[in-house]
DNA sequence: TTGTAGGCGTTATCAA
DNA sequence: TTGATAACGCCTACAA
């Protein structure tokens, strides 16, 4: 920047003034330290900027996997929301790992992001990331203890939507398969299950099955529930990859149930039978997030807590 | 660092000498150090850093569409590298536009990364990037003009072994089902088809389609192929997009193609018939980008130009 | 409309 | 082994 004042004849404070367009100079002075710039190739240092003003422009996102479909969207919608209010998003992968998380969360602090959104990777208390003075907002699950923002899917709900379509279906036994139940996620669409299914009068307690699931436990769930005299005629699962491991369980049997699965699937309507599913909506997860960190950025702390956002059937066939 | 200082009793530069784990400090002092920094919560504040040292331990990424999973996959394995090599990946979409390209990558200049891996826009000359000083690596698509390094598929190639696959099994009539040919990999697929089947001596000059598709003209092109006396038994598609046009035009015409795909698609053994696809192996592009930047980033410039990684043909069914 | 002085938090240099 | 001091490049405050 002394180099450019230096060319244009000018002093380090008018060039100042050009680079960050402000009102007063003269448009000839502006035109010659312009050429200058040109000249020199110069280009601002955000470093030194940002430690003088104290301010990065910038945004930290931590989520569990950016090659995962549903947090590249959720990424893609926060980054958006970003670009439209001039910051720069930094973003990571904390693989499932608090260690991870926290890591992650450290380097961006040091970075002096001006705000954070972060997927936790355990749903323990984040007392330690509200003591670091720097506005956050959760993400797709809770964090417990410290009360903060948060932004949810309605899991539970969209599996009550789900059970209610198979019911409406005729379907009298119906099973549910779902993920790890260390996942908080897990355990809400459980509840939603049994929730759904207590509320309609259908007999289920025995028809849940929590992951980790391979193919092979899939397939034996789902046989010994198909057995006797009163077999499975439709299943729920819990998420994406539950739906892959019990579509590869069904197809490897020959056998046809109807199937709802939580979380869209790339290709459903091209399966057969076509797939039904609870669709979440990971865009307006990250959209909103991101929308309620810039306000509390901005300094509105209004109504801090957890955010739902709904999630949609798509019927297919 | 100066509050710690005093906390501590010392000089800023021990404060320094503690942070950075530098050996000259008697390890009593750098208990001491250690103590005032938790008490106070310090934390370095990076920007002062990467303004006194001018290096900013950063990697900037621009891709085409981070939500897509072919870019997210490559994301996460660039990802990986700079995670590996204590760097901090900044990255955003450029959503096919030049001039987002370019703001995206002046930006990331402006806060001084030390290298940039980018997804050209267009395959037009990125002279003007190599202008700036930064080590830079292209992927996905060269750019022509000034030479430069490059990390690609081997396009061609993979559309020949899917030729080759289906003329293997007696397929005598193939057709190609390409995307807009104003992109570079969709002419390298097309150049890759026309090669092939002019190497096994089949009629194929009059069965290829440039995009952009949707389902109805995919159909329409399908038809006509598909009439008269000796009518088309299989396709190739250019792309994943492609793909699932092709397989939505034929569901809908009720028609059983064999069909192989260029990318892998999820589920895509769940379909019936289940896809063989040619499966570009994003990660390794990344993989390959990061570590050839990370080269040039370290000063080695040996053998400036194009890499090509290659594809693999999963065979379905 | 333009310029001067000072300081943001860190590391490098040199001295003690 | 430790400390004093000077940059790094920019912006704020104030002065001309």
């Amino acid at each position: 920047m002394l180099d450019v004042a230096r060319e244009a004849g000018v002093s380090l404070k008018t060039v100042s003034r050009v680079v960050n367009g402000e009102p007063a100079v003269r448009p000839e002075t502006s035109q010659r330290v312009e050429r200058a710039m040109a000249a020199l190739g110069f280009r601002r240092n955000d470093s030194a900027r940002q430690l003088r003003t104290g301010r990065t422009a910038s945004v930290g996102l931590v989520v569990e996997d950016l090659a995962d479909p549903f947090y590249s969207l959720l990424t893609k919608a926060v980054a958006r929301v970003c670009e439209e209010r001039g910051h720069l998003l930094l973003s990571g992968s904390a693989e499932g790992s608090p260690e991870r998380e926290r890591s992650l969360v450290s380097a961006f602090l040091a970075r002096r992001v001006d705000g954070l959104v972060v997927v936790p990777a355990l749903a323990d208390d984040h007392g330690w990331l509200a003591g670091e003075g720097v506005p956050f907002v959760l993400v797709d699950r809770p964090a417990g203890g410290t009360p903060c923002d948060s932004v949810l899917s309605d899991n539970a709900g969209g599996v009550r939507a789900a059970v209610e379509h198979l019911a409406g279906r005729g379907h009298r036994r119906i099973g549910f398969l779902g993920d790890d139940a260390a996942f908080w996620t897990a355990q809400q669409r459980r509840r939603g299950f049994l929730e759904a299914v207590d509320a309609l009068g259908l007999p289920a307690a025995d028809l849940v099955g929590m992951g980790p699931h391979t193919v092979a436990s899939a397939a034996a769930l789902l046989e010994g529930w198909g057995a006797g005299a009163d077999p499975l005629t439709a299943v729920v699962t819990g998420n994406n990859r539950v739906t892959v491991t019990a579509l590869r369980a069904l197809r490897d049997a020959g056998r046809r149930l109807e199937v709802v699965g939580f979380d869209d699937v790339e290709l459903a309507d091209l399966l057969d039978p076509p797939l039904t599913v609870v669709a979440q909506d990971p865009e307006r997860l990250g959209d909103t997030a991101a929308r309620l960190l810039f306000r509390r950025m901005g300094g509105d702390l209004e109504g801090m807590g957890p955010v739902v956002v709904p999630t949609r059937l798509v019927v297919r066939g």
